[in-house]
RNA sequence: GGGCGCGUAGCUCAGUGGGAGAGCGCUCGCUUCACACGCGAGAGGUCGCUGGUUCGAAACCAGCCGUGCCCACCA
């Protein structure tokens, strides 16, 4: 430490992280730690894919916690001097990117349909070339060790090939096929969307009871509807086979009101009973169940939606109008023919897109699947065999539920942004051609070719994410020294969409595993528990956090708070991170300003000393352990007790004395244990850690290549644990004993010790001269006689005194009532029975001796 | 409809069979030469309710009440 080093610490008396983290990460960037050789095997390495934040996006908490935690294990395997690599890229997000550009041409009045395909393509590009870096920086902010010269793009030319060839091969598998299907039509994106991008949420709907009078006969049909504009596209009436009131009529014919289309009268299982009337109409085109019944009977597929969310050309005079319009235009024409026999309020759950947040219309349409059942199998086999270890160990059992009833994926979505399905049309020949490059010319007649429309959701991309960045199809480098990775972690909403999906493409084309850990972490919700969201406004940055705070205050803060269940913002927690960087900071000053120069080294010369470092080294047993098994609170909780409490509270006041003498052995101590602290703690917060060592004299390049502290097992000392845990016992007894006897903060009282004489520092610490004698004292505290002195208020230390006894008289009757029931004496371990007889005899002596 | 979770100090949460814990907040006392983002001391809880198992239950079992989330094609 030079002269400059030496005045900036005396002067410094509270830690500034706005003044020392810009600094710190160029220093790390500039140090190339980031960046891994390629070298090695994936068992030697340590690797993460971060999960591809959006290019449009911003830093949330969601990814505050992700990457805090990632980062916490990258850090920590870095300094362990593997091969740590943390792949680092963004998603081009189809349906939200698209969005945003849409939203800005919408400012100078125009669509993308103004633009056409190639130049609203070609403006998204210059749209992500000039904000896509934003979330990028903002991770650095938070001080993520990403390996940011391998930064990746699930458009950029490398990626687009590993998506061509997986679709190419699963379309010559036979897994992906096109059809007309049922699919879910977000009218807001105008797009197809797949089952997992729809939420259901609750809707008061009118229920409508219509009469369909039945064919020659003066008989009605009641049916029960919640949208009474689509009995337009109705092909049938179904009741269920069972039903005893309409055995009759199934074979017969209904005739649709307004329409006077004929309805076959069908029967099927999936119709209830109980509902309703018990009939209900069959409308194939725009409903899921019916287009299942539909497919199962053989019905007309009519559709009178279009894809705009109105009413089609196919709704006659309706054609044009909204939903809403020609409901409320149907209901108005069937009263006048006196068709509605009922309406009544109802509840229930209806499907909205989870992007534009419109309701779904199901609607008919040519789109793309990809069956996943053959894909699904082998992936459900390694989470059985625990060969990908979920954790918390429910998401084992959600996963595999879930991956068991696995459906075709729709994977077409009707966007210009995004990669567009490599399969080229010939219309001359209506030759299909499925490739990973673009075709001249049709290979049967040479005739011209036209690609498919349509992109791939940004999904099926995004599955192939651990190695497609690691240059997948090709035999990189890289994808040999760090694929399969090690570790995996996501909130529980992506589990499917994203988790499943990687495990299935990565034992199908690379052959192995994704990760081999994925563990699943908690929602932060918002202070007053509701979610975290941009709309309802309850969001809460995390870049004003780290400003305020320091980005080591919000990283320790997010994993204290983190669990395995969800859990509320806690700026308590935060504060708590910020304390602790400053503590950290005010701590090594006094080690670093007052220490003599020596080798930081464990150089025990008493019994506090083997104490703290036996604490030391079972704390970072601890710790590690726990940050390995993904218990973050308790490993962060753990450090910080350790460090506040054991060292700081108790050995640093212990010591000081012989740090002001400059003592080399205990002066070796600290800066061994400080040495230690910095490194235990620094994946949790780099950046003061990192400060805190430039001025440490172990210093030898930087901390985040330092090595991380492995438990020393031969400084632990029971024995020095439980004599000193002894003395602070008594230390704070004593001065528990002064406050409540009314002791001036300062006066130091005289005592004489009767039996064991305690550790050395209580005396100090408690501020009582032990060498007094004479006179009768007039309280035992332990083994410490107090004697009188003109500092004690005779009345409070007689209150004292009472309130003592009739503590020891209640822990005395209950010591009796316990030993005295048979049962327990007779049933519970000895050794429990054993310690509790010896706690009564504690109690009883105590009692004795102060009456 | 199915599944998962939660209900512990004023607040946010730990704690899974042997005497109720942390952080914040609160009260009292400290300008003690690292830190007031600090130091010392303290108050505060019939562990949602009711039964059961056990010598012993906050913890295990059953039921109930409250609350949150996920999955699901009953109009």
């Amino acid at each position: 430490m030079d002269a400059a080093q030496r005045k900036k610490l005396e002067e410094t008396t509270r830690y500034d992280p706005s003044e020392v983290e810009g600094r710190i990460f160029a220093e790390w960037m500039e140090g190339g730690y980031f960046h891994p050789q390629a070298e090695g095997s994936p068992e030697e390495n340590f690797s993460v894919a971060i999960p591809p934040p959006n290019v449009t996006g911003a830093l949330h908490m969601g990814h505050a916690l992700n990457g805090s935690i990632q980062d916490a294990l990258v850090r920590m395997n870095r300094m362990r001097g593997r091969n740590a690599l943390w792949i680092l890229g963004t998603d081009h997000a189809g349906i939200a990117t698209q969005a945003v550009v849409e939203k800005e041409l919408r400012k100078e009045g125009k669509t993308r349909h103004d633009l056409g395909r190639e130049a609203f393509v070609e403006k998204v590009w210059e749209w992500k070339a000039e904000y896509g870096s934003r979330i990028v920086e903002q991770y650095q902010r938070l001080g993520a060790s990403c390996d940011y010269q391998r930064e990746r793009f699930t458009l950029d030319e490398g990626y687009v090939r590993a998506v061509y060839r997986v679709f190419k091969v699963l379309f010559d598998k036979g897994y992906i096929y096109r059809d007309n299907y049922m699919v879910n039509w977000d009218p807001g994106s105008h797009s197809a969307i797949s089952d997992l991008e729809v939420e259901n949420r609750e809707v008061e709907d009118v229920l409508y009871s219509i009469d369909y009078p039945v064919e020659d006969s003066d008989q009605v049909l009641t049916v029960a509807t919640v949208r009474p504009e689509t009995m337009l596209a109705d092909t049938a009436v179904a009741v269920n086979p069972d039903d005893e009131r309409y055995r009759d009529l199934v074979g017969k014919h209904c005739v649709l009101p307004l329409v006077g289309r004929r309805l076959p009268i069908i029967a099927d299982e999936h119709v209830d009973i109980e509902f309703g009337t018990g009939a209900l109409k069959i409308t194939p085109g725009h409903d899921v169940n019916d287009f299942e019944i539909g497919r199962k009977h053989g019905l007309d597929e009519l559709g009178v939606i279009g894809p705009d969310g109105r009413m089609s050309e196919e709704a006659g005079e309706y054609a044009g109008m909204t939903i809403a319009e020609a409901q409320t235009a149907i209901v108005a024409a069937l009263r006048e023919e006196g068709r509605i026999r009922a309406e009544e309020p109802y509840t229930h759950s209806v499907p909205f897109s989870h992007r534009s947040g419109e309701r779904i219309e199901p609607l008919i349409s040519l789109q793309w699947f990809c069956r996943m059942d053959e894909l699904a199998r082998p992936a459900i086999e390694v989470v059985e065999r625990d060969e990908v270890r979920i954790t918390p160990a429910q998401w084992k059992r959600v996963y595999l539920d879930w991956m068991r009833e696995i459906r075709p994926w729709c994977i077409s979505r009707q966007l210009w942004w995004g990669h567009r399905i490599p399969v080229w049309y010939c219309d001359a020949c209506e030759e299909t051609i499925v490739a990973e490059t673009e075709p001249e010319r049709c290979g049967a007649c040479g005739g011209e070719l036209r690609q498919e429309e349509d992109v791939l959701d940004t999904w099926f991309s995004s599955a192939l994410w651990p190695f497609a960045t690691l240059g997948w199809p090709d035999e990189t480098p890289e994808l040999r020294a760090f694929y399969p990775t090690s570790f995996l972690t996501t909130a529980r909403e992506i589990l499917f969409l994203w988790v499943a999906r990687m495990i299935m493409t990565g034992l199908e084309f690379p052959g192995a595993i994704p990760f081999r850990d994925v563990y699943v972490h908690s929602v932060i919700q918002a202070r007053d528990g509701r979610r975290m969201s941009k709309s309802l406004g309850t969001g809460i940055d995390p870049l004003e956090e780290i400003d305020v705070h320091g980005a080591d205050a919000l990283r320790f803060g997010l994993l204290a708070m983190s669990s395995t269940q969800d859990v509320r913002f806690s700026d308590a927690k935060v504060q708590q991170g910020r304390d602790l960087a400053n503590k950290l900071w005010n701590a090594s000053r006094l080690i670093l300003l007052n220490t003599a120069e020596v080798e930081p080294a464990p150089r025990p010369t008493c019994v506090e000393d083997r104490w703290i470092l036996s604490r030391l080294e079972r704390t970072v047993a601890s710790v590690t352990e726990k940050l390995e098994a993904y218990d973050f609170a308790h490993a962060v909780g753990e450090a910080y007790s350790f460090f506040w409490r054991d060292l700081c509270d108790w050995y640093l006041e212990i010591v000081k004395p012989r740090l002001y003498d400059g003592e080399e052995e205990v002066s070796a101590t600290l800066l061994y244990a400080l040495e230690r602290v910095l490194g235990l703690l620094h994946p949790v917060m780099p950046f003061v850690t990192e400060e805190i060592w430039n001025y440490h004299p172990a210093r030898d390049g930087h901390l985040a290549v330092h090595a991380f502290p492995v438990a020393d097992e031969s400084l632990l000392d029971a024995a020095a644990e439980e004599d000193v845990e002894g003395g602070i016992a008594l230390t704070q007894r004593l001065r528990a004993w002064r406050d409540l006897a009314g002791v001036p903060a300062g006066a130091t009282l005289a005592a004489v010790v009767d039996g064991v004489e305690p550790p050395s520092f209580v005396g100090r610490l408690s501020r009582f001269e032990f060498d007094g004698a004479g006179a009768e004292p007039v309280a035992a505290i332990g083994p410490v006689r107090v004697l009188p002195s003109e500092e004690l208020d005779a009345e409070a230390v007689a209150a004292r005194l009472e309130k003592r006894r009739a503590e020891l008289r209640s822990e005395v009757e209950r010591g009796e009532r316990k030993l005295g029931n048979e049962g327990f004496v007779a049933k519970a371990p000895a050794e429990v029975v054993e310690e509790e007889r010896l706690k009564l005899e504690r109690y009883r002596n105590e009692l004795e001796e102060l009456a």
